[in-house]
RNA sequence: GCUCGAAUGGUGGAAUGGUAGACACGAGGGACUUAAAAUCCCUUGACCUUUAUCGGUUGUGCGGGUUCGAGUCCCGCUUCGAGCACCA
């Protein structure tokens, strides 16, 4: 029988769907190992070969470990909440759902050709109210705790008010948006919508008035990670601030825990540091400045304390609280002007043009060591969002406070022994300080930092501040808190109706609040979210339904919430539900929750690194706190599959003809290179009539040849239709088959790099398939394994390949055991190797990668089972023993002869039988041999 | 600017400090064939030498170092990629 791949992959992809091979359930008596790929966001462009990467990867760890013995948790679904849905609804009036159902069937059609292990009856949609209603529930948890800073965990809000009403806020230590003080009696007179919003200062979901990316482009706000160079990720339209009463998540609170859970879990070192550098913990030092003639003080946050000597100025940011107090009469017009010029630049301009501006306030602040006035600037240098929003300028040694300095003409006082600051400040963290004041200068107690190293004045400042009372040590996080509103239709609904202005939580029985129907998808005439349009939007507390919005009355009747949760909403907890995904009554059970823990090896995309998988940390920590997830950290392995990119053709066309001239000729003319569809390329050589056929304006192109072929030139760029280098995964199955397009994706390289496809290289892998295929079966077709003993050669190659399958497997280094199976078929097919036992074993191995070939083979070996249920080989040693081993015996790094020892001679032994051998005879060219080195493998090297 | 990672033939890429370039593509040559496809065999880093074999030199971005021995370890650069970036 010839290789038919079409009816094998065919036959056998039914009979798994039909057998249900690929279900799981939990099974106490087997380990567990739970492998997931981050879901898609099913597009309407469907898959190119790019996406199938990372699916393909971690489906040859989850059918190993199969083999392996665990109960193996490999689940797939779809991130289907998203804008591209909702933007070509607005341009169509298509329903985003409708767009999604059909753009979610044409990628399970796709996914399933490629021959994946998943476990479908798992599967997940974020859409589906049975799904979302648990993404409302944890918003839910969210809106109803608070973040314990002592006990470092969420806990129930009703303890914290219970606090409020015992004592105030005094002795609290918990995460807030800003410090708040009161007293028991204050609380309890103030009113409830009083009492709503300054609870809002603590729980983890919370509104806020804040500074919001909006991009007016999407009609919509954005989380910063949204946001790249000052352009939505989406659509790349420009994103303005704004300040806007939005839903956000207090993400800040588990700064610490966030970044502390990095050291725990095995991701690579360049994530991590991202997530590091997005968390961005620093610490420093708050201290209090006095404003002069005036009881009004300020704070300002430092990493270098000990440059307070230093300071010559203040700066605050022009969005402070504190430029309208601080500001004086005389200077009033021309601060507001500068603040007015400031608003209007958009974050694009700011990062673009980095002009130094500012103005002064008028005001003086009053040095807390020094006693020393400095004047108070205000400039758009210093940002509102960060620390206090005001600092201490130190222009000797920062290069932002010194270029504003050197602007504006304002002193430079350089602290550390032997620096120049003529040129530039003087920015690192070492040297000696010198420039102290006299004791005697000093407001209370003295402190000379005069002799000290950088860091040893900084820990000496620091005590300082504590010590009189002139501040605090304080941690700063550059992680903000998510904002977790949009203003969009195609997301999960907020489950939160207005009672006065008061944000109340539905009833939990009322979940989930589901997706109403709207008359369209833009914004309304009033400015409102889309959910504007809806007419049933309204939630009858007296009955628990939702009604239409014409019954609002206040009483009973209440309007519900317009804006919609974000991307990252939904995929932030979907791998607990993949373990439990049809539960009604939770999130997931307890039992079940116990058994999976957490993802054993999590692939995904590196891209995703400051969202989904911050959010998601995040998210599992709180759902933790709460006693849902049993385990803190959701990932603990994480692959990065690199990007394909794509390969593109260009044929080039001298300028204002309709010729085209061969690569190697292009220079002789002039031309302009242009974007050819690469499926009409075969290694850079043009398909002239294909071409021709491509586009009516080339049917009459005419061209210039070189060896009668038309190369074409290439490049790497992204896979895009553009670019017309799009390759259609199922394109190459039709013409190589499932298994081919798996090995041959595996071969590209290591599965972290980013590599550009090409598909010339497959055929290479297809050979192998054929020629591994042909082992089995005769020229003639008929099957001929026979029942002979394998020889020696046979086994010792075998052997060698289980061994390094089961190691790169273990090291996800599948291109190199994609190698490592081209070899051992090679070597078997030119021993014409058709031994049963051997093949037995090569199926079992061979079947994580190409696994429907590997079940027909098995098959047509007499076995009943599966192979995906096979046991995984083992390695012996045994069969790699050789009698002698040939030693290279080499001196100045040459090989000059070699000689046989048996296994087991010791290091002795082979000196003695070197120095006393016939061709050195205990000389080298002319030269005694000084010293004999044993190497280990196979090597003697001779020293002279 | 700070942090992390990378650099090996025409291409993708292999090499626990131990014979660099496995494996594959591409290219060249050959066998089979009316021809094509398919299949199989040989050559393939560069340079020198030779009719050919044999042989030699050189070679992993650059410059040093450690070592009997360095693509691999250490120090100093260069280039490229990624992340953060008026974060005080």
């Amino acid at each position: 029988m010839d290789y038919n791949f079409r009816d094998i992959e065919c036959k056998w992809q039914k009979r798994w769907a039909e057998n249900g091979t690929y279900t799981v359930i939990e099974d106490e008596s087997r380990k567990k190992f739970y492998v997931l790929n981050m879901f898609p966001y099913p597009s309407g462009a469907g898959l190119h070969v790019g996406h199938p990467l990372g699916y393909i990867a971690s489906d040859i760890y989850a059918r190993y470990k199969r083999q392996c013995g665990y109960n193996v948790l490999n689940p797939m679904g779809y991130d289907a909440y998203g804008l591209p849905a909702e933007q070509y609804a607005i341009q169509t009036g298509q329903h985003p759902a409708v767009t999604t159902v059909g753009n979610i069937d044409r990628y399970r059609n796709q996914l399933d050709k490629i021959g994946f292990s998943f476990d479908w009856s798992r599967e997940v949609r974020t859409c589906e109210p049975s799904y979302y209603r648990w993404t409302q529930w944890a918003f839910q948890k969210m809106f109803g705790s608070y973040y314990d800073n002592r006990l470092r965990k969420a806990q129930p809000i009703e303890n914290l008010i219970a606090k409020f009403e015992e004592s105030g806020t005094e002795g609290l230590d918990v995460a807030q948006s800003e410090e708040l003080e009161f007293t028991a009696e204050q609380w309890k007179s103030f009113s409830l919508k009083e009492q709503s919003d300054l609870l809002m200062n603590y729980r983890i979901a919370f509104q806020a008035e804040t500074m919001v990316n909006w991009c007016p482009g999407l009609g919509t706000v954005l989380a910063n990670d949204e946001v790249v160079d000052g352009v939505s990720e989406r659509g790349g339209f420009p994103v303005e601030q704004k300040k806007m009463r939005q839903w956000c998540l207090r993400v800040s609170a588990y700064a610490q825990r966030l970044l502390d859970g990095l050291d725990t879990i095995d991701w690579s070192e360049s994530i991590k540091e991202t997530q590091r550098n997005w968390i961005g913990r620093s610490e420093g030092t708050e201290m209090r400045f006095h404003v002069k003639d005036s009881d009004f003080q300020f704070t300002i946050f430092t990493t270098r304390a000990d440059t307070i000597f230093g300071v010559t100025f203040m700066v605050l940011a022009p969005e402070s609280e504190l430029v309208r107090t601080l500001t004086t009469k005389e200077q009033r017009e021309e601060v507001d002007r500068y603040v007015q010029k400031v608003r209007k630049r958009t974050e694009r301009e700011r990062i673009s043009d980095r002009k130094v501006t500012g103005v002064f306030s008028g005001s003086y602040a009053i040095n807390p060591l020094t006693e020393e006035s400095v004047p108070i600037w205000i400039s758009d240098y210093v940002l509102a969002g960060y620390g206090t929003g005001a600092i201490m300028a130190v222009p000797a040694h920062d290069s932002r406070d010194y270029a504003f300095a050197k602007h504006f003409g304002l002193e430079i006082r350089p602290l550390i022994e032997g620096c120049d600051v003529s040129q530039e400040s003087f920015d690192a963290k070492e040297g000696i300080m010198i420039n102290s004041p006299r004791p005697d200068q000093l407001r209370d107690g003295c402190l000379v930092l005069n002799g000290l190293t950088v860091k040893e004045a900084i820990a000496a400042t620091k005590k300082y501040v504590k010590d009189h009372n002139l501040g605090r040590i304080k941690v700063n996080y550059r992680l903000r808190d998510a904002i977790f509103s949009r203003q969009r239709y195609w997301g999960e609904p907020f489950p939160v109706y207005y009672d006065n202005g008061i944000p109340h939580m539905l009833p939990e029985e009322c979940l989930p609040l589901e997706l109403p129907e709207v008359s369209e998808f833009k914004p309304t005439s009033t400015g409102e979210p889309p959910l504007g349009h809806a007419r049933k939007w309204a939630f009858d507390t007296a009955t628990g339904k939702i009604v239409d919005k014409e019954l609002i009355d206040n009483k009973t009747v209440f309007p519900l919430e317009l804006n919609t949760m974000p991307g990252f909403a939904g995929s932030s907890a979907y791998y607990l539900r993949y373990m439990d995904p049809h539960n009604d009554k939770s999130l997931v059970s307890a039992a079940t929750d116990n058994y999976w823990k957490c993802v054993d090896l999590y692939l995904g995309g590196s891209e995703h690194a400051t969202g989904h998988l911050i959010y998601s940390r995040f998210w599992n920590k709180f759902l933790h706190d709460l006693g849902v997830s049993v385990v803190e950290e959701p990932f603990s392995k994480l692959i990065n599959q690199g990007m394909i990119q794509g390969r593109s053709n260009f044929v080039y066309r001298i300028k204002d003809t309709n010729k085209f001239v061969s690569l190697g000729l292009k220079d002789q003319y002039d031309t302009t290179p242009l974007h050819v569809d690469v499926n009409i390329v075969s290694n850079d050589i043009l398909d002239i009539d294909a071409f021709k056929a491509w586009r009516p304006e080339y049917q009459t192109a005419e061209f210039i040849l070189e060896d009668g072929k038309y190369i074409c030139g290439w490049a790497v760029e992204k896979m895009s239709k553009s670019m017309y280098n799009v390759v259609n995964p199922d394109m190459i199955i039709e013409r190589y088959g499932a298994d081919t397009l798996r090995m041959y994706e595996m071969f590209l390289g290591p599965i972290e790099q980013s590599k550009p496809w090409d598909t010339n290289g497959i055929d290479g892998c297809h050979r192998f398939i054929r020629k591994f295929w042909n082992l089995f079966n005769n020229r003639d077709g008929s099957f001929c394994v026979s029942d002979d003993a394998p020889t020696k050669e046979e086994l010792k190659s075998l052997h060698k390949l289980i061994k390094k399958v089961t190691e790169d497997i273990e090291n996800f280094s599948y291109n190199t055991s994609v190698s490592a199976f081209m070899i051992c078929v090679n070597e078997l097919s030119q021993m014409k190797c058709n031994k049963r036992q051997v093949l037995d074993i090569l199926v079992r191995l061979i079947a994580p990668f190409t696994p429907h070939i590997a079940e027909e083979l098995w098959e047509s070996l007499g076995h009943n089972s599966t192979v995906c249920d096979s046991a995984w080989p083992v390695f012996n040693s045994e069969y790699l023993k050789e009698d002698n081993i040939t030693y290279s015996i080499s001196f100045n790094g040459k090989t000059r002869f070699t000689m046989d020892f048996p296994v087991g001679a010791t290091q002795q032994q082979i000196q003695e039988a070197v120095l006393s051998n016939e061709k050195t005879q205990g000389y080298i060219a002319g030269k005694p041999i000084r010293k004999i080195i044993v190497v280990t493998n196979k090597i003697v090297n001779i020293v002279l």
